[in-house]
DNA sequence: GCCGAAACGTAGACATTGTCTACACATCGT
DNA sequence: ACGATGTGTAGACAATGTCTACGTTTCGGC
């Protein structure tokens, strides 16, 4: 239960949660987890094996936060997107040594497998999303792939942003859903209202 | 003319537009310059300060190259703005080593002067590009610091995920261009089309 | 139960990195 | 002319990722 190949994972969290990337090395998640600095290589091939079961990790939880959010709102595709976008944001601003880590490729193993399977599986909720969204005529015209990689990286934009503090202090200050605000006159301003359709 | 400062800056740039930031250390970028590994901390105190040094001239090089497309349309605030977006990204994608070095603040020396007033100066002349689109009365009632905000972190988005090869297929082998014409259509969606209240 | 193999963990190498220090040479203002 | 300052070199130092050699521990088939 307790085996190592848990513990260095945890501790990589901790130190993640804690200081972010800084000071992140093999050897002082060696140290954290109380093992030798050689052991973590007997369960990952390298240091970026760790980092990216990790990162699949943190892919996954983000994926379940969202959905939760999501789940929450009644059947309002158009509603459920804009509560993605949020919520994307949100667990990046809570997150942030975990999110910086899940879109870092130089520190990951990009053929990993499980890395992978989790990104893909973060983008196919969203894609899932956009499409229910399109669905119901809200920009049935887009290519849904282009509007899907658009609405990325319109909440990557914000969260990578807004963690690295480069956003100016006027804007630094608002709250990052009223980022999230100005999308949504966006998202909302076009064609019609969902919902108003169906009552 | 050809001292050694210029020469390190030159050879830095060099790596970044060959190999990106891998590789890319204070022992390679001497022996590139054909100097000792020790000869840069006489012309900077660190790696980082001669990081930024490139950094601050890749911002300045981007701010000129979005100017002179933007300089070439009327008098349109709005087509200015979204020219201005276009020629972000081009920037980015076409130089993608030194835009990754310019929002990588770990290898960067946040103190730094001429990179702080480079920065800056590329925020300022997208906010004045924001601001007099907004005098025309496009989006006015949105907080201009926010919006700001919103549409870097939207060319941002879009620029970082294109060169990390992050968005999928689909999307990818779209010219980037078509990126940011779904923002025209946002920005061009809601209230009036600005030059036709003119003619 | 035994025992060989596999898994697991440790300690010590090795090359490489950023930075510091000691030293040498040049350049230049006085 | 000469001391100070600037510039360059070479060698240290600690730290890192990874490799190898060497012990343990564990465990499945006999």
């Amino acid at each position: 239960m307790n085996g190592t190949r848990e513990v260095l994972i945890s501790a990589t969290v901790a130190h993640l949660d804690g200081r972010g990337l800084d000071g992140l090395t093999l050897r002082q998640i060696a140290r954290d987890a109380g093992v030798s600095h050689g052991a973590p290589l007997r369960h990952f091939t390298s240091l970026s094996a760790l980092l990216s079961a990790v990162a699949a990790e943190s892919f996954d939880t983000m994926t379940e936060a969202i959905q939760l959010r999501v789940a929450r709102l009644g059947d309002n595709p158009l509603a459920q997107l804009l509560e993605a976008g949020r919520a994307y944001v949100d667990y990046a601003l809570a997150n942030p040594g975990p999110y910086e880590l899940m879109f870092r490729p130089e520190l990951l193993d990009r053929s990993d497998a499980d890395y992978f399977r989790a990104s893909v599986a973060a983008y196919e909720q969203l894609a899932t999303l956009t499409a229910n969204a399109q669905a119901t005529g809200w920009r049935s015209d887009t290519p849904h792939a282009l509007l899907t990689g658009v609405l990325w990286a319109g909440v990557h934009g914000i969260a990578s942003l807004q963690i690295q503090g480069a956003l100016p202090a006027a804007t630094n200050t608002h709250d990052p859903s009223g980022l999230l605000a100005v999308f949504q006159i966006d998202l909302a301003g076009l064609p019609a209202a969902p919902d108003r359709s169906n009552s």
